[in-house]
DNA sequence: AGCACGCCGACT
DNA sequence: GTCGGCGTGCTC
């Protein structure tokens, strides 16, 4: 009896020990779990393991995903059986403790899953995946009388390339259901299957040459010189080469540059590398280097700038965040510099927002002229080599102190944050749309600051309403900067009322005869002109004369807009697009008339009016290729280009110094958008636009078309009145509920069947306003009601100030989850945004 | 997000 | 009868 419960007690003492052991780590999954998941691992694991690393796990039965640790605990789980950490990727985190929690603050926020937000956070290479491979065994001889004819379609295949992925024999077969065929192989031992795990970060080896330790002794090489003067003259002249380059430079030489300066080609110093006289060896490079010279010595601000400047670090000293409300080329960049040097003199580390990286090549140059190589860029056009490097350098701090980047900037490893920047901080890009995170980067900026104890400046010539009113109640600090720079006149801004001017017939096409004589006179004069039209192709509706049927998109509900470059129906949704009709669709009329107009139709007719002036267009069609933004704007800026036709686009910072003229074609679209926040764009987009003009001494001129110029926005917009239509807008908000006052959540419906949206949005809002009362608004459709053959439908939630916007989110999604609970909604996708502006 | 499992219609 | 479609549920 008692040796038993001894017994017991030592058993009992063992298996708590082994329990104290073990070890587990929660580990973040790049995909859409609603929490970490807890994997075991060995004793040798738990001595690297640290929070924030990456590793590679078994998830489901055939993949395997890297994930990053969370959290390491000795809490076993109760519920099921751990999987075990395949593989730690990392020697150190690669993720900080604060991205982490700067991470589960947006997925409490946003409403999302965290694992949604290290899929945004991290670059893509630097999250492995897992692949099934099939190779041949090779220990066994095969019979090939006994495969079936698949197995043998397969076997064929694994001769010709030895590995194939799983996608590939599904090609091969024709066939969507392979893997248990590849199993019955498997268990004949006729194939191996392996998960590949394949590293996508590959650093850029770049390959030099040397003389190798053999010829360096004088004797030596004094010896091969002699016989290969007359025997190989080729290498001769390449081994001369190579002693004056290396005399010359310090640098290391590539084989390339030796076989450019001997006049030879690649294979004489191919020769040289196998007689062992040259060595070949390979250094890492980063792919971004910058080149270039420092000019260094930092800018002389005016006595304006200088005032701001200094009100800027004033207010820094009791807020935070300050908001630099600066007119249109008011120097705002040179007051950033003075900021960023002042952050780099104490070693901090800088993040400069910008809202697209294509625009803002001016920005970078002027950037690389005073920091050089301290300056990095991280945006979406970087490959993803390019940016798993930039990551590293800023964990590392290893250079680039000052990061200029797009809204995924946020997410960088930083260490040591001093200042974040925010240029053009009202731009709508800096909200993520889909997929989630639906974050927005300007005020994750605040948090990310927040963290480090970092201040945060927000740029902009027309802020946003939430910033300035945050401003107006003292949690921002205001500096304004109203002078532009050099005393330069702000443009002279003229309406043009197009409902006179086509009842006087006073009409070219879509140009009034006040525009008209302005450009020509501006033209004449030598100087350039921008022209403005928000919407690209030729035209956004087709109408047959006869019949008025219009072509549609079949996969959503908008018409297909006409691009005459290619002679193409297009739309703008999903792509889709057919050869342009000649004949109506419907009847077979061959009257088919355009509605509406795009940039490539105001093209075509100043092609026909100015026949003696280069004119070009940028939208989105004219700058798909990397370089193609780059290309329009230097050709515009080097004059090349006298016309310039482009949508909003054209708003941004750019700094054209020749242009004289800016018209906006037709400011009404922008007025009579279906959306609470479309007559602060328009101020904004309309000022952005019209600051392109003048920036020189003389004054520039800006001509707005419209039917309506008596519209408040458009005469403010003349009189630049930023802070009247501000107080103006911030009341309207108010008395309709709107942010900046309130906040939204806006919650998507989308599915296929069009009965199921409508269904489901009911049910939905039912329950809302069972929580929310009156509060709800919707269920409604968009202004387009179909995208991809999905149905999408709208409600929305206002929070007023006094909710707490915790509990409101709480609550929201214990709806949601009851919501997707009920059998017949499973099928529905489900979104939430937060904020959505 | 995958992927397997299970149920149902089209066709050898 | 089978193949392959899609809806459903689970993954530590």
């Amino acid at each position: 009896m008692a040796r038993n419960l001894v017994f017991r007690v030592i058993i009992f003492i063992l298996i708590e020990k082994q329990r104290a052991m073990a070890y587990y780590a929660d580990i973040i999954l790049p995909l859409s779990l609603p929490k970490p998941y807890t994997y075991g691992m060995l004793e040798s694991q738990e001595k690297h393991l640290k929070t924030g690393m990456r590793v590679a796990v078994p998830f489901g039965k055939t993949k395997v995903y890297t994930g990053i640790v969370a959290k390491i605990h000795q809490d076993k789980p109760a519920l099921y059986e751990v999987k075990y950490i395949e593989e730690i990727l990392d020697e150190t985190p690669i993720v900080t403790l604060k991205q982490l929690e700067i991470w589960q603050w947006i997925a409490a926020y946003y409403l999302c899953n965290i694992g949604e937000v290290l899929k945004a956070a991290l670059p893509s290479a630097l999250l492995l995946e897992s692949e099934t491979v099939v190779e041949l065994n090779k220990e066994k001889e095969i019979q090939v009388e006994e495969l079936s004819d698949q197995e043998y379609l397969i076997y064929e295949a694994l001769q010709q390339k030895s590995i194939l992925k799983v996608q590939e024999i599904m090609g091969i077969l024709g066939l969507k259901k392979v893997l248990p065929i590849i199993q019955a192989m498997a268990t004949k031992d006729v194939v191996v299957i392996n998960q590949e795990l394949y590293k996508q970060y590959k650093p850029k080896l770049v390959r030099y040459v040397k003389i190798s330790e053999a010829y360096r002794d004088q004797e030596q090489l004094t010896a091969f010189l002699a016989t290969t003067q007359k025997a190989a003259p080729k290498q001769y002249e390449v081994m001369l080469s190579y002693f004056s380059i290396e005399a010359s430079t310090k640098k290391s030489i590539t084989p390339k540059q030796l076989a450019a300066a001997a006049k030879t080609t690649p294979s004489t110093i191919k020769s040289l590398v196998s007689k062992g006289v040259l060595d070949e060896y390979y250094l890492q490079h980063d792919r971004m280097g910058f080149q270039g010279d420092t000019a260094g010595s930092s800018p002389v601000l005016t006595p304006h700038q200088t005032a701001a400047f200094e009100a800027i670090n004033t207010a820094f000293l009791d807020k935070n965040v300050c908001l630099l409300h600066g007119v249109t080329s008011s120097g705002k960049t040179e007051v950033y510099i003075k900021l960023i040097e002042a952050q780099l003199q104490q070693d901090k580390q800088v993040l400069f927002m910008v809202p697209e990286i294509g625009l803002t090549t001016q920005l970078i140059a002027r950037l690389q002229r005073y920091f050089g190589k301290e300056v990095q860029v991280y945006h979406s056009r970087n490959s993803v080599n390019e940016r798993v490097e930039t990551y590293q350098h800023v964990l590392a701090q290893t250079k680039g102190k000052i990061i200029i980047g797009t809204r995924s900037a946020v997410f960088l490893p930083f260490r040591n944050l001093g200042l974040i920047i925010v240029d053009e901080e009202h731009e709508t890009t800096y909200k993520q749309y889909d997929p989630a995170p639906r974050y927005n980067a300007r005020d994750i900026s605040v948090l990310l600051a927040q963290k480090f104890n970092a201040k945060v400046l927000l740029g902009s010539a027309t802020p946003s309403l939430e910033s300035y009113d945050n401003a107006k109640k003292e949690k921002y600090a205001l500096v304004e900067l109203t002078k532009r720079y050099g005393n330069v006149l702000p443009p002279a801004i003229q309406l043009v009322d197009l409902k006179q001017k086509y009842k006087r017939k006073q009409m070219t096409g879509h140009f009034s005869d006040t525009l008209l004589q302005e450009m020509k006179t501006c033209l004449g004069e030598g100087k350039q002109v921008i022209l403005f039209q928000n919407r690209r192709g030729y035209s956004p509706i087709l109408e047959c004369n006869t019949c008025g049927f219009s072509p549609q998109c079949p996969n959503c509900d908008v018409s297909l807009t006409y691009h005459k470059h290619n002679h193409s129906l297009r739309c703008h949704y999903c792509g889709y697009h057919i050869a342009m009709q000649l004949q109506c669709m419907g009847c077979g009329s061959t009257e088919i008339s355009t509605k509406g107009f795009g940039t490539e139709q105001i093209e075509t007719e100043l092609k026909s009016v100015f026949k003696d002036y280069k004119i070009a267009r940028m939208d989105l069609d004219t700058t798909r290729g990397k370089y193609a933004y780059e290309k329009i704007i230097s050709e515009f800026e080097q004059q090349q280009i006298d016309i310039l036709v482009g949508t909003q686009m054209l708003a941004k910072g750019l700094d054209f110094r020749n242009v004289a003229l800016v018209g906006i074609m037709n400011a009404d679209t922008l007025l009579n958008y279906p959306d609470f926040r479309a007559h602060e764009r328009c101020f904004q987009l309309l000022v952005q636009v019209s600051g392109r003009a003048g920036r020189t001494k003389e004054q520039g001129k800006v001509l707005i078309q419209s039917f309506n110029p008596n519209h408040q926005i458009l005469q403010q917009v003349t009189t630049n009145q930023y802070e009247k239509m501000a107080e103006e807008q911030l009341y309207e908000r108010k008395n309709f509920k709107y942010p900046p006052s309130y906040k939204l959540i806006r919650v998507v419906v989308k599915h296929k069947d069009y009965n199921a949206v409508n269904e489901a949005a009911d049910w939905l809002t039912k329950a809302y306003q069972n929580a929310f009362k009156e509060h709800v608004l919707g269920p409604e459709f968009p202004p387009v009601m179909r995208i991809r053959n999905a149905y999408i439908k709208y409600i929305l939630i206002k929070v007023p100030p006094a909710y707490s916007l915790q509990k409101t989110k709480a609550y929201l999604e214990r709806i949601n989850i009851s919501f997707s609970a009920i059998g017949a909604f499973r099928k529905i996708r489900l979104n939430v945004n937060v904020d959505p502006y």
